[in-house]
DNA sequence: GCGATAAGCAACTAAATGGTTGCATATATT
DNA sequence: AATATATGCAACCATTTAGTTGCTTATCGC
């Protein structure tokens, strides 16, 4: 599953709530998770199954209900994404910095 | 603007190469960032509006064209929300397990 | 067994999205 | 001056999305 495809599901505020809530608290069952979110129910399980079919959550059934669990692991994919991208700019800026003083260099008079 | 919105900014395919070309190598103008993205000049400057609207881009028009530099200020708060669930996630289940570990003490017969 | 609770499935709608095309404008280049 | 390049603006279309409602199924507690 592409990196995309994680963004996107954190890219709506019900969902990154839904993703806060799990990260932190008591086991969440599909309807506690979705409790007060100014949705139906079955609003909040769409979002649900869009977390789900990116990987940041799986569920567990157990008799009627079932709980959620967040991925953390999928959220260290996206953070080591953003960390790549960082690096590659830095490393861009320092490249820059490094041709600008070899003009500067380059234009000293002696 | 939300983190949400920075998310979804990068929840695109032809947006997170964008970002992806931007970070590194040369100057970019509206024009070369868009190139061989399979879609037409208009579609991309579309995304391109969108990652400016996320902040994630600005523009910087001279004469008659305009460059695009990516905001690393931005990336650093997607990145520090992610880091920030994660460690709500590791303080949970550091809780969880002192709950188990106490459980387990209470239930030790002498 | 019965009522309440947790959840699934399907159909439908309004609005947003992703993309296009056509045309206009301003700046370079020759 | 004439052409080519870089960009903007607006209208339009197809598809996806976000949300709803209604109905069904299964399990728990009494």
């Amino acid at each position: 599953m592409p990196v995309f495809e994680l963004f996107r599901a954190l890219g709506d505020p019900c969902r990154l709530e839904m993703v806060h809530r799990l990260s932190a608290g008591e086991l969440h069952t599909i309807t506690s998770v979705s409790n007060g979110l100014e949705i139906s129910r079955q609003g909040a399980r769409k979002h649900l199954q869009i977390l789900a079919d990116a990987d940041l959550i799986h569920f567990e059934s157990k008799g009627r209900e079932t709980t959620v669990r967040l991925d953390r692991e999928k959220l260290e994919q996206g953070r080591a994404f953003i960390v790549e991208l960082e690096a590659r700019w830095d490393r861009r800026l320092e490249a820059l910095r490094q041709y600008v003083d070899d003009e500067t260099v380059a234009r000293t008079p002696l």
